[in-house]
Formats: C-alpha cells, structure tokens, sequence
DNA sequence: TATATAAAGGACAAATTCATCCTATTTAAC
DNA sequence: GTTAAATAGGATGAATTTGTCCTTTATATA
C-alpha cells in the first residue's frame, strides 16, 4: 500500500497529476485504494500476476495505438490503406505484442535490483 | 508544380494549416516554392529520388521518434534503462528502419495506382 | 507597367493535453 | 466521537498543438 506522494515522488511525476491517473486505474480496476489515514493505492495479487502494459495502456489512452493509421487517416484498413499502412502493420503488430508480453510483475524485479529506473 | 490548395484538397486538410507544413519542409530543402503566378510548390527530381519518410518526419517534427524514451525519461540508454528500454528499442529501430526505407517516389506510384489513399 | 496569382510569415484563435487546487468523503487511531 | 490522513472528483488554469487570418513579397502575363 502506497500514498499517491510516495508513489509521486518514485517516478518524478507532479502529486496532483499522479492522483488523476492513478484514479483511472483504480475506476478501470486495475489497481485498488483505500481512503482515509493509512488508505492508498495497491494491487491485488491475483490482478497484477495478469496484469501487462496494453491494459493500462488501453485504460489511459483507449486503443488508439492499435486502431490509429500511422498518417491519421480515419479509413485505414487493408482493403483501403494509406501509402503506408503495409509497413506500419508490422510495427504496430510488435508494439502490441511488446505491450501484452510486458508483465508489470516482471518489470518491477528489475527496478527492484536497481537495473532499471523509473525517474531522473 | 502544385499549389497549396490543391494539395490540402488532395491530402483533405485545411488549406492555411498545409501551407504552414509546405513552408515548414521548403525551409527545410525537402521541397521547393516559387511565388507569384503560376507558382507552386515542387521537388527537385535530384531530392525526390532520395527523399524518404525519416527525413520528413525529422524535418517537421524533429528526432523525438528516435530518441525519446517510451515512458518519458529524459534520460534512458542502455546504461540507464527505463523499464522498457530493451522492449522499446526493437520497435524504435523498426520505425527507423521503416522510415528510412520508404522513399517518396516509391510511395507515390500505389497512390497514382490508386492502390492507396490520402485522404478519406 | 498594371494586374492577378501564389507563397512567406507574423499574429492570433481554438482545441486538446497536461496539470493544479479545493472541497467532500472515507477510514484509522486515539 | 474527534481528529488527522488519505482518496474522489469537480472546477479551473497552463501549455502545447492545431488551425486561421491578414499583410507582404515575388512572379507571370497581358
């Protein structure tokens, strides 16, 4: 359990900014808080052994990344595609499968051993 | 030769913002102008032969795509790794890859096809 | 040379994203 | 029960991106 300040404070982000987000991932379920003195934000365990950087990236930010042609057109698909929507299939398909391969229980060992940092 | 209206016609975007990005690649070289009647704006056969997307991108909205870190760090490298670092760089060095390797002129001939679109 | 046409560029306006502030609500502990 | 601590959420403000408008400058052509 911990306080948005702390939590803040571990990824250099403003307080009042952090909160918003993190009360989007609470109301998407993703995370849980608890108010009052000793309240904060966790995770259930069940939750985060599921949990991976596409569904956060979808409670944020919705699908854009994985519905949004490259060049911004609203029809973009294989039978109407923008001059470079074969190219950008491919690298939209590696994000996607970058983002569900990526477990959030995976990517805090490292931050943990301090092989990986989340502000400067 | 192309005027500016003619070509936010052909891409569907405003007229007076196209002309803002026209000028912006103009200044840059990447395209060239002429004022008065008749003028328009044109590539040089020499440029248009080795003009790819990456120097587009680059030229309007600077290298961010190549060097920001996906999460926002202003400092994340191999020796400093965000989270993602080792993830990102694959997909980032597959944008590159897909910027460099699409040149304009080839990009033109599905468009002229009409096996591609810019607008909708 | 006069006129019409087109880009150049500065100033401004709108929309979106990013961020803050304040009040209400909930909870722990005394 | 009172108090202190913490999230929830609405309203507001700042910054950035997106887009417009108007005047100036340059060019072709009659």
């Amino acid at each position: 359990m911990s306080n948005v300040r702390d939590i803040a404070e571990a990824i250099g982000s403003p307080v009042a900014f952090t909160a918003k987000v993190l009360q989007q991932l609470a109301r998407k379920g993703l995370i849980s808080s608890m108010k009052g003195a000793k309240g904060g934000f966790y995770i259930e365990a069940k939750t985060l052994r599921h949990l991976n950087l596409c569904t956060i990236v979808n409670a944020i930010d919705g699908n854009g990344i994985t519905e949004n042609c490259m060049l911004g057109l609203r029809e973009c698909s294989e039978k109407n595609p923008c001059p470079v929507h074969h190219q950008y299939k491919h690298i939209k398909a590696g994000i996607i499968k970058m983002l569900n391969e990526s477990m959030v229980n995976n990517l805090t060992i490292d931050v943990e051993k301090k092989l990986s940092v989340l502000k400067n």
